[in-house]
DNA sequence: CAATTACGGATAAAATTTATCTGCAATTAA
DNA sequence: TTAATTGCAGATAAATTTTATCCGTAATTG
């Protein structure tokens, strides 16, 4: 069980997003240099967030990145399966049918209780990661540390925002 | 998030096992035949449930596999850790230190809320997996499909179990 | 001792993840 | 309308992980 790390760097992504003005967008490039991480790369996993409905992009002069809805209605979970993708962890190749006690197709028409305890074990996970909300994620990580690296924050913002006007 | 097809395997093993009488053990090959997956692979997962002590193995002649434990106090989450392991699905990069703002090494002595967050997940997630026992598989796995196929699994296993004497 | 069977490590093939590049489309400002 | 900027989509490549196999060794039985 793993999760790729581009889930990693979508979220810090998101979160620094919700700290931006309304009427300001961050450009890949400056995402990219804030969080300390290669900007090609980091280029997929912002398409995957604008394609998921995350975050809205503009092209162009000024353009960039910024929240698409109201940080409240974002959720870690949101973010990760628009990242990694939503495909369940668990395969079932049903090997039930196998070998020479095989069951018929017909047979295994009722899903295998180690395929159905894996739903149930992931739809947790999830439900877990859906109830955090990106305000919480934000308090938790840029936030809470020191005043001082507060205000550095709000000062990189404003210098390194685009502002529309 | 991604769970290795070897867990399955495992998991169908431990399921057959189940119905063992005490005294007998299967072989290596005689499992692959059974669950119809490759024995020279399915070796490495019995390996791991050997070193975990979910199964006991024995050498030599009429040697093989069983339980090591009582089916009741085997979870699909034993199973799990011992083949796909149990590190966390997250790795946190600490992207926090990273960039222009990066805070310092003494700022970040607190968790990351996404780490944690994940971490709570995965919680759950064992929870429920280590809520489902062998007893519960194997009900839900071999015998649940027809009469018809359990007594052909029931005189498949007298037929190519290693009993001792 | 001879046959059998699991163990451990090495190795290789396949698939996936991670990362980069390039040409194109959209946007803005002069 | 042109030039500069910025995100998009797809192709490609490198690195890592998963999947799979093999072989020599150790243990067990009769």
């Amino acid at each position: 069980m793993k999760i790729g790390k581009g889930v990693e760097w979508a979220a810090h992504t998101c979160a620094l997003l919700a700290l931006l003005p309304a009427n300001a967008a961050l450009a890949l490039d400056t995402l990219a240099e804030f969080i300390g991480v290669p900007s090609p790369y980091l280029a997929k996993q912002m398409q995957m967030l604008s394609r998921a409905g995350i975050v809205k992009a503009k092209r162009g002069v000024a353009g960039g990145y910024k929240l698409a809805r109201l940080p409240e209605t974002i959720s870690l979970w949101d973010i990760t399966g628009a990242v990694d993708g939503t495909t369940p962890s668990f395969r079932c190749t049903e090997v039930r049918k196998n070998g020479p006690c095989g069951a018929s197709s017909d047979e295994v028409i009722t899903p295998c209780k180690i395929a159905a305890s894996f739903r149930n074990a992931e739809d947790k996970f999830r439900q877990e990661l859906n109830s955090v909300k990106l305000p919480e994620l934000v308090a938790g990580i840029a936030l809470d540390v020191s005043d001082e690296r507060k205000t550095r924050i709000k000062a990189w913002i404003e210098q390194n925002a685009a502002f529309s006007s």
